[in-house]
DNA sequence: TGTTTTTGAAAGAAAATGATTGACTTTCGG
DNA sequence: CCGAAAGTCAATCATTTTCTTTCAAAAACA
């Protein structure tokens, strides 16, 4: 087995299972001791994982956003089906605004309208755009390395010479009173404007980000519709004073 | 077996199994480990796959490969003589423009200074310029399809809020009377402002660009450097009263 | 025919591997 | 709290595998 194959399965099983032993590793590999030690020294120093006594564990700190790699595997199935039906209230003619980010991406390929034109301020999102023969427009600007997300200035004066029909963004905080949320105030900046510049506004979210509260503040509940999978019992009360929401099912 | 065909059965099996070790390959094409190894050091140099002990990987980089893959494998080694002495010619400090293109491109790998900023217009370079741990900013705007590169009113806009020490374009003609010119006008109103905002401009164009004549006018010749690979006889003087040209010799 | 390109083989360099050693951590019973 | 047992660790070494370089034979080409 090479070295990057058994990186790969490291990092895998990480993903999946947050904290894995060397142990593991070893009878899943075929490989000796000293190589999973020597393996998960090299992902360490590459900030890929962080090693513990035993083996290994993902970093992913509270104050640590999710690398865009790390989100994508999880949650895709609700993420997917919350994508769909997004992508379903697009209709021909539209000018609509892509956020960056994993659930946002997923939506593209439910894009089954032809006569669009797409705004993105995420660099993943463009090749597939592209693919889809979907005229792309980005709005430029600093381009944050671990989202490939385009903030700050730039992305602000670019974003201003557009309108949109509908706009489409992730977050990673819901609450009642602090609204939206997400961890990097740039990125928050830019998801601010572009609610603003949209006649109508969507904010994608699983389940878990509700109740929750990130460091910057977008907006106010009441100025986008929320997409969701479920609702916790309980907390509908809350929102639903405030705010519109589309629960979406299988 | 000839050189294409295992070539092509190489990309198969990596484009199915992501990872490939030699001593598949050898059975599989009956020929011996030093011809396998050739063709994988090829393959890697025309960026179709990664080298790793043992064989070779599929390189995940999706923005990386489309269509940028056409090119010569003769017309890459001039083309990087090129880039690799543009790419000297950033110093420490430097707030760079990087135009769109292949040429361009190769630039990034030569880049070896690492307090630099990087605006560039290609969005393929982007995924290598953050690799490199190089703050890079985009200009926005419509996404061309064919070169992916931002061009069109929001790119212009997104340009003004810019000034460069130095930047580095391709060009498709290069003429004594015509000046430097391209195919799409779109994307000459992108060179040609971005000449205008740079204190010095270079233009990196392989030999076979000088007499051309292309649709689009950039600039006048005296507005850039021109970085290229030789001269043809008796064309220099034409353009040695016009403007500075860099012969990069290996 | 002579010239260039492609191929396979061989030698020494480099990298990856597994086992071993002694030091360090954790656990757990007293 | 202590100390011993068990588990884990970094460092090192010999072995194996893979890599690069070089050279000459074979093949393709003019």
């Amino acid at each position: 087995m090479l070295t990057p194959e058994r990186h790969r399965i490291i990092l895998q099983l990480l993903k999946e299972k947050g904290i894995i032993k060397i142990q593991e590793i070893m009878e899943l590999t075929n490989t000796s001791e000293s190589t999973i030690r020597r393996d998960l020294s090299q992902l360490e120093k590459q900030k890929f994982l962080k090693r513990i006594h035993g083996g290994a564990s993902r970093l992913q700190g509270k104050l640590q956003e999710p690398s865009m790699v790390e989100k994508s595997a999880k949650n895709l199935q609700e993420k997917r089906m919350i994508a769909k039906y997004a992508a379903s209230l697009v209709e021909e003619g539209d000018c609509i605004y892509l956020d960056a980010g994993s659930t946002i991406f997923e939506m593209i390929e439910f894009l089954h309208v032809t006569d669009i034109v797409v705004v993105t301020n995420g660099l993943m999102h463009v090749p597939s755009l592209l693919n889809k023969d979907i005229p792309t427009y980005t709005i430029g600007g600093f381009v944050k390395p671990k989202t490939n997300a385009f903030v700050g200035r730039g992305a602000l004066a670019g974003l201003e010479l557009y309108r949109f029909d509908k706009c489409f963004l992730g977050v990673n905080g819901i609450h009642p009173q602090f609204g939206f949320t997400t961890p990097d105030q740039e990125e928050a900046s830019v998801k601010h404007k572009a609610i603003s510049l949209a006649r109508e506004a969507y904010v994608l979210a699983d389940s878990t980000k509700f109740s929750e509260i990130s460091f910057a503040k977008i907006s106010d509940l009441h100025e986008a519709t929320i997409i969701t999978n479920e609702l916790a019992d309980g907390i509908e009360k809350q929102y639903l004073t405030r705010t519109t929401i589309k629960v979406v099912t299988a």
